[in-house]
DNA sequence: ATATTACGTCAGCCTTGTTGACACTCCAAG
DNA sequence: CTTGGAGTGTCAACAAGGCTGACGTAATAT
């Protein structure tokens, strides 16, 4: 299976394009996809000493507005002393606002600023256009494709996460 | 156009699908996926004290057999600096192999031991397997388009880089 | 003969991830 | 009311893996 060879018989469901080189153009052309996806943002953030940790602090918050730091952390993946530093420096420069919660005053509520929406616009601006050139060249078919493959790709906690903001937000 | 709102007018050829966040899921559908992508190799790596920078190089050594330093940094996008902390660790442990060229004897020639050879079968196969589930999930039409998204994502030169890797490969 | 290319390496810096430890506030349960 | 635990912030120390700058060496190209 593992050998290089396409599959040989006939029965095998769907099986025929799965050959290893295949897989392996796909782990490719995900690497360096994923380059030109990071790329247009990274530019923009290195006039401001901000790093594409930021970004995704950005990017969720805006996506979740008000939710709790432990939700972001679960959402990013990381540490809370990783997040902190970034979030630190983030509300210090008045991009992120931080709320005592109203109903449980140990939590934060994360908010953009005015400010910290019109870089989030910014960087998604830049993103967006990468992705809509990318989609109107591959064309309909392809996008949704392309959608079904990826959440395929996700561990499924991560895929539960991405269908909550998918409900929430769209 | 950047304001959420779907397209208004009827003649827009193919920008239906196109809305804010539609695009926004797609970011956010590349950023969970990349992190599955991972996961798997980044659990054996974790073990041998090696990060994703050495999977990379063990990658597409392995794709480009004999392929230059030079070349090798260009396909990466790092610095030389970079790299080569990372293969010196990998001709150490003897799992890469560098040859003067023939020809020009300024150049190397990387080419991965038997042991090198072992370990990136190891990783390619946990990554293959998971993109292989994903493809079955999604079905042929759907990796078709993902591919052709991806490429489309790609800056120019990445494109190139991945393009020539398809022809002596694949 | 000289300039350039390909490579290796040292030193130092940054971002962003990690662990471990500790403090504080607050909610909930006994 | 006390106590346990959850949610958060922070300090310290460390590692991976990027980066720049500088220098050296061998070999090719001009």
């Amino acid at each position: 299976m593992a050998d290089g060879r396409a599959p040989t018989g006939i029965g095998g469901e769907n099986l025929l394009f799965l050959t290893d080189e295949q897989l392996r153009q796909g782990s490719e052309a995900m690497f360096f996809a994923y380059r030109g996806f990071t790329a247009d943002p990274d530019r923009i953030l290195m006039d401001l000493a901000y790093g594409r940790a930021h970004h995704r602090a950005i990017h969720f918050i805006n996506r979740a507005p008000g939710t709790t730091v432990n939700n972001l952390l679960n959402i990013l993946g990381v540490t809370k002393q990783s997040l902190n530093r970034v979030l630190r420096t983030l509300i210090a420069d008045g991009l992120v606002e931080s709320k005592v919660g109203r109903n449980d005053k140990r939590e934060r509520h994360l908010h953009l600023t005015d400010a910290g929406k019109a870089l989030e616009r910014q960087l998604s601006d830049a993103q967006r256009a990468r992705l809509r050139a990318a989609y109107r060249e591959a064309g309909p078919e392809a996008v949704a494709g392309f959608r079904k493959v990826l959440e395929a790709m996700m561990d499924p906690e991560m895929r539960a996460s991405y269908a909550r903001l998918r409900e929430t937000g769209g």
